[in-house]
DNA sequence: CGTATTTGACCGGCGC
DNA sequence: GCGCCGGTCAAATACG
């Protein structure tokens, strides 16, 4: 069951492809760091794998096969070492090899017959991989047509056609990136430089899609340098253009009984105020995992439904987010990219009239808000995946639904400035609120519904019929995070795209959370 | 005892 | 200027 829905939801996660090869045991890929077992199949094809294809695992390999200990990596020189140690007693087996050199040839021939058989099985998993590498490439041209297809369709605005397809080709691309998704602590020094170059052009993708500055605070991304040449023009045109003002919000409406969502930071309450017009109170946190981070989130129960938690970021990180929150946002930021589709704007200005519903499951799930204080996007996750367009109907405040949380474009694009409010500096483009985003969508991550539809909305662009898995498929996944804050362990599998590694670890916590 | 939460006080923005 | 309101501070309290 497991491995079912996982197949479903990482559909571009290598090591998945992998898992559901018949030759290859599911322990194949949890086994390789954790445990020494006498598994020189897997070891060998890995070894294989990486050597052939992929670039990042490649100092890894490299490293254990200097190493030489044993632990994970086997190369093929180390087989009959490896069984000796791993099977028998250590110490035992070389004297009993000594003293027996008949019994030591016939083990010679039985290795050498297995090593046959494993290099056999390893040219046909190769072949597999090959395959699999060509489909997976297949995939991507048919995204990207059926991306381009879609902007060309929606091709309202010839600014937004420009600003929107440039990013949403880098955000398929970031999605489609085998590499491993990173977050991890940039500031620490690694001891591979090549892996370290890995990890910076992995974020460096990572961050084009998901980066949004807010202009509260410029305090540097602890993620980076990454800057493409886009970004960094459209940075400078923001910072020319600097305004007076002051914070975009990010508000997400999910149903969840717990108190509070998991979104992969730590958060400190530091306030409780009743709201007016809501007889719920809103509670008020902050980002504790860096002394100083800016971000706050308010979190209130809805006045009309109390099911429904609604959790409003604000600010930037101005540190590494864990692999829980990053792989989630990253997640989101490649959804936004498979479901925006083309302009997104209103285009009789009016608020709230503006629908396009050109992916059904995702385009109603934001709405820009304009009547807050601060520009805010809203993204309801109270929908089912398939309750169609469901057009909440805005509340009394204008709003107009907006085709894609998580697309931070939207957020800068003075085209989307609220009529009320005159092109906010929040609304710039090229103000990239980042981590605001990232937060939400990781909270949007915790939503099974958000999951669910997005799986769909895969299928749908892929061209298949959606699975109906819905949410039973994707929330089963709790165990898969860490509680609140707190980092999955290593949980990026090697070598799979960003996308599908937020697909398989969102939480659904939101529901199990315990107030910190 | 250290840390997190609670809760009333305080502050600033905004409308009247 | 005043009051309302949202947001934050910080002392008190709770908790492990």
């Amino acid at each position: 069951m497991e491995k079912h829905h996982r197949r479903e939801l990482t559909f571009l996660h290598s090591g998945d492809f992998l898992r559901q090869n018949p030759g290859v045991p599911d322990r194949t890929l949890d086994d390789s760091s954790d445990h020494v077992k006498p598994q020189i199949k897997e070891m060998d094809f890995f070894s294989s794998q990486y050597q052939s294809h992929d670039h990042h695992q490649e100092s890894k390999t490299d490293d254990d096969n200097n190493n030489n200990n044993g632990s994970s990596s086997f190369v093929d020189s180390c087989v009959n070492i490896g069984l000796n140690l791993l099977s028998s007693s250590p110490g035992v087996s070389r004297s009993t090899n000594e003293e027996k050199p008949v019994n030591s040839n016939a083990e010679e021939s039985t290795l050498k017959i297995e090593l046959e058989n494993l290099n056999e099985e390893n040219r046909r998993l190769r072949s597999m991989l090959d395959q699999i590498t060509k489909s997976y490439n297949e995939v991507q041209g048919q995204l990207f047509m059926a991306l381009q297809k879609q902007a060309h369709l929606n091709q309202g605005d010839q600014k937004d056609a420009v600003n929107g397809m440039s990013s949403r080709i880098m955000s398929v691309q970031q999605f489609m990136d085998p590499r491993p998704p990173v977050a991890l602590d940039v500031n620490e020094p690694s001891g591979s430089d090549d892996k370290t170059q890995e990890l910076s052009a992995s974020q460096e993708n990572t961050m084009e899609v998901v980066s949004i500055k807010d202009g509260t605070d410029q305090t540097s991304q602890s993620w980076g340098s990454l800057k493409s040449p886009k970004l960094e023009q459209s940075k400078n045109e923001d910072q020319a253009s600097e305004a007076p003002f002051r914070k975009a919000r990010v508000s997400v409406r999910a149903r969840s009984e717990a108190p509070l969502i998991s979104d992969g930071c730590q958060w400190r309450k530091y306030g409780q105020k009743m709201a007016k017009g809501n007889p719920c109170p809103r509670a008020y946190y902050r980002c504790t995992m860096a002394v100083g981070c800016p971000v706050r989130k308010q979190v209130q129960r809805c006045a009309d439904d109390k099911s429904i938690l609604i959790t409003t970021y604000e600010g930037n990180h101005n540190h590494p987010l864990p692999p829980a929150a990053t792989a989630m946002a990253n997640t989101t930021s490649a959804a936004a990219a498979m479901l925006l589709s083309g302009s997104t704007k209103s285009k009789d200005g009016l608020p709230g009239s503006a629908y396009f519903p050109s992916l059904p499951y995702a385009s109603s799930m934001a709405t820009l808000s304009a009547s807050a204080p601060f520009p805010t996007i809203t993204l309801d996750l109270t929908q089912g995946p398939n309750a169609v367009p469901f057009l909440r109907p805005p509340p009394s405040n204008a709003s107009f639904p907006l085709p894609l949380h998580g697309y931070p474009q939207l957020l800068g694009n003075p085209m989307f400035a609220p009529p009320k409010l005159p092109a906010p500096p929040a609304m710039q483009l090229g103000q990239r609120p980042t981590s605001m985003v990232e937060t939400v969508t990781a909270a949007i991550a915790s939503d099974p519904n958000f999951t669910a539809a997005l799986a769909a909305a895969i299928s749908t662009i892929m061209g298949a019929p959606p699975r109906n898995n819905g949410n039973s498929s994707i929330n089963n996944d709790e165990n898969n995070n860490s509680s609140n804050g707190v980092p999955a362990p290593a949980h990026p599998a090697p070598g799979s795209p960003q996308a599908q590694q937020s697909c398989t670890t969102f939480s659904t916590k939101a529901c199990n959370n315990k107030p910190g």
